[in-house]
DNA sequence: GACCTGCTGCGGGGTG
């Protein structure tokens, strides 16, 4: 291996030998070799804080240093923050080489955007939207500006897998590799990610038509031990004002006092609702016992100067701090590992937990994770949920599959993205001035990232966006960009691809707290707690969309905007074969680890012993009180499926974790249902989507024709095929 | 019963 870092470029060794490290990682000297070689794209995936950025850039300096004109790196970051991240930690780097480097998104400044406007050289660092706004803007530019690129390397690869915002990323790098005139030679393309599930698929997520092999590098290192414990919380039923029994969330809040004060760690709580409930809970408690602080809050919707003063604090690790965060810390940012990890009510999936789970282990010390899970105590009237304990139960599946099974959700490239197809069918119009149909599909269908559109689908969707006027067909049979078309691209709002709910800016005198998405009336008078403090309103300006507030004592949690995703099917199946063995524990070599207090050993008791009595291992429909329950154990694609059939028939049918209930009926005529649906065949997606009256999820979904929109929700919502594997396999012998 | 991310060009006013 000595001889691969002989390869780099004195000057850079010269840098390595400055930062004191003893040896190179052990990806860093393996990237070496097909960076330099530069003519595959690569994958490299790695921890966080495993060296990613470093195993690119030491090579890839090495072998563009020495290119005087025009952009020779072009790196992409899924955040601003890390975009400045990184231009503080390559400045060393890049003067010791010479090389300019130019951050460039909407916070930069112009000056910078200047220089390298005049004087295109080195490293650019930008954001997708900003190099879309180039793209369409400054399309000549860019010519000149990018004509010898030789790197394309992007940052958190795997926050863009599967998403509308990854769609686009791919689209505009298709574009760029089409301006440049590089479709037969093409720009190698560098993925820097955490680690990730299904590495095969990777490289035709990096480049879906496949036209350049991909070299993938990983580190082997996993968690070197695990520390692991779920507590259980009993939430006593009415409560009354002189009852010495507290509610769920103040014994998690006494819990996490004893457990984190003076220690470096991170509460997720999930909401940012939560979020601030706990994280003034707990800043309440020190003052009650006249000690320093040390629990903030950290979600998206804080103002960005409390967010940072609380990560550099985290970074430096002077004083004891533990954040209560939202996702806003799980990836990317650098804050340094923590003691602990401490999970609040279930994770959302086991990818995330896993991306937790990875901030927490110091010095190759244990990683430790904390899970607190709060049941409701049990009354008379109770539904399935309830008594199964299933957020309990879906807890200790997902902790099961991350360590047993080493598995987590991999990302749905099964999306066609018609909303972000939309944008991109717009940007390139724009970008060009006007283009054939048969180019903008070649483009963006063939060699981009749009591979499942047919060119039917393209054909509906262009003669609507015709009627719509976002489009005018020449007569020579070139698209131009129609009226309203034109109106959407010159709007500044146009270039990022993700919808955004309305924010109102909440204000202490003059000072702004931060930013809160609306969707439920906040009203004159009312609490709410927002930056770990209370507050009164006193004052809401729909015109200014601002939110006047004063402090005070207590208060009531504000209403947050969000939406909800899918449990995947591996974790629903892993939980009834807890349910169906009654054991939940982890066998490591032939013994059999425990790893639940002796709250959460009575409430899985509690949830097994109900689910034993009622069958359930054999019997999907059960009868409980006025309800009929259908229990699928399946993902929520299943789930939804299954409800929207129910509905259908008549029934009156909702879902909570998986679980169906229909009510005011019983077992026999649900089956009988069921059972015809079988017989005939479970309707595609695309119909069933048809029944659904609002299917406007994605920000440029309004702009597409009503079979399309059908066709495209139908895909996300909804799993036919299974759903009748599933209804074969369970009702065929009934 | 979620969560997160991003954005141009121009004009007007102040400062050195």
């Amino acid at each position: 291996m000595i001889e691969e870092y002989q390869r780099l470029d004195p000057r850079v060794q010269k840098w390595v030998f400055q930062q004191g490290w003893a040896d190179l990682r052990e990806i860093q000297k393996r990237a070496i070799g097909p960076i330099l070689a530069g003519d595959t794209d690569v994958l490299i995936s790695a921890s966080t804080a495993g060296g990613k950025t470093e195993a690119f850039f030491l090579p890839a300096c090495t072998a563009s240093a020495d290119q005087q004109e025009g952009f020779s790196i072009l790196y992409i970051s899924p955040l601003k923050a890390l975009i400045n991240d990184q231009y503080r930690r390559l400045e060393g780097l890049c003067k010791m080489l010479d090389m300019q480097v130019t951050p460039w998104h909407g916070d930069t400044p112009q000056s910078l955007k200047k220089r390298a406007k005049r004087a295109p050289s080195g490293i650019l660092l930008i954001t997708p939207e900003s190099l879309e706004a180039l793209l369409i803007l400054q399309a000549g530019w860019a010519r000149e500006a990018f004509a010898s690129v030789r790197y394309v390397v992007v940052d958190e690869f795997h926050a863009f897998i599967g998403v509308e915002r990854g769609q686009q990323l791919l689209s505009i790098l298709t574009r760029l590799e089409h301006l440049l005139e590089r479709q037969a030679n093409p720009i190698p393309r560098v993925a820097l990610s955490a680690t990730l599930g299904e590495l095969d698929t990777v490289p035709l997520s990096l480049r879906p038509d496949g036209n350049m092999p991909c070299s993938t590098i990983t580190n082997t290192e996993g968690f070197s031990t695990l520390k692991v414990q779920v507590k259980g919380y009993l939430d006593p039923a009415n409560l009354k004002a002189d009852d010495r029994r507290k509610p769920a969330e103040h014994q998690i809040c006494d819990e996490l006092y004893r457990l984190c004060r003076g220690g470096s760690h991170l509460v997720f709580a999930n909401s940012r609702r939560r979020t601030e409930s706990i994280a003034s809970q707990l800043a309440n408690f020190c003052k009650e016992r006249v000690v320093p602080n040390e629990f903030f809050p950290h979600h998206g919707s804080l103002a960005k100067e409390f967010r940072e003063d609380l990560e550099a604090r985290l970074q430096k690790d002077l004083l004891p701090t533990t954040a209560v965060c939202t996702m806003t810390l799980e990836l990317g940012i650098d804050i340094g590992k923590v003691n602990s990890v401490i999970q609040v009510t279930a994770p959302h999936s086991v990818s995330s937990l896993r991306q937790r789970m990875g901030r927490s282990g110091r010095r190759g010390g244990a990683a430790v994770l904390w899970m607190l899970i709060a049941e409701r105590e049990l009354c008379s009237g109770f539904k399935l949920v309830d008594l199964l304990r299933v957020q309990l139960v879906q807890s200790l599946a997902m902790i099961r599959l991350l360590i047993s099974n080493r598995w987590f959700e991999p990302a749905d490239t099964s999306q066609f993205h018609f909303s972000t197809l939309v944008h991109q069918i717009l940007a390139t119009t724009a970008q060009w001035g006007g283009i054939r149909v048969d180019q903008l599909y070649a483009l963006l269908c063939r060699t981009g990232p749009f591979q499942a559109v047919t060119t039917d689908h393209f054909k509906r969707l262009l003669a609507h966006m015709g009627r719509t006027t976002l489009l005018t067909q020449m007569g020579s049979g070139e698209l131009v960009l129609g009226i309203e078309g034109e109106r959407m691209v010159n709007h500044y709002s146009f270039y990022a691809v993700f919808r955004t709910p309305e924010e109102f800016r909440i204000i202490n005198g003059t000072k702004v707290l931060g930013t809160l998405p609306l969707d439920t009336p906040i009203i004159p008078k009312m609490h709410i707690v927002f930056g770990g403090r209370s507050w009164k309103v006193t004052d809401v300006d729909t015109d200014k969309r601002v939110i006047q507030v004063i402090a005070t004592k207590g208060g009531s949690p504000p209403a947050f905007a969000g939406e909800g995703l899918g449990v995947h099917d591996v974790v629903r199946q892993e939980m009834f074969r807890i349910y169906a063995s009654g054991d939940y524990r982890i066998a490591v070599g032939t013994a059999k680890v425990d790893f639940l207090d002796s709250t959460a050993q009575d409430l899985f008791q509690e949830g097994a012993t109900f689910f034993h009595h009622s069958h359930m291992v054999s019997q999907p429909i059960i009868q409980h009180g006025a309800a009929t329950y259908v229990c699928p154990w399946l993902g929520d694609k299943t789930v939804n499926t299954l409800v929207a059939l129910l509905l259908q028939g008549g029934f009156e049918a909702g879902a909570f974790a998986g679980i169906i209930e229909v009510s005011g009926t019983s077992v026999e005529p649900v089956c009988t249902f069921l059972q015809d649906v079988m017989r005939r065949g479970v309707p595609a997606e695309v119909e069933l989507a048809d029944a659904v009256p609002e299917k406007h999820v994605e920000k440029f979904d309004e702009f597409l024709p009503a079979d399309l929109l059908n066709e495209g929700f139908g895909q996300r919502a909804f799993e036919s095929h299974g759903t009748q594997a599933w209804l074969e396999a369970v009702l065929t012998d009934q």
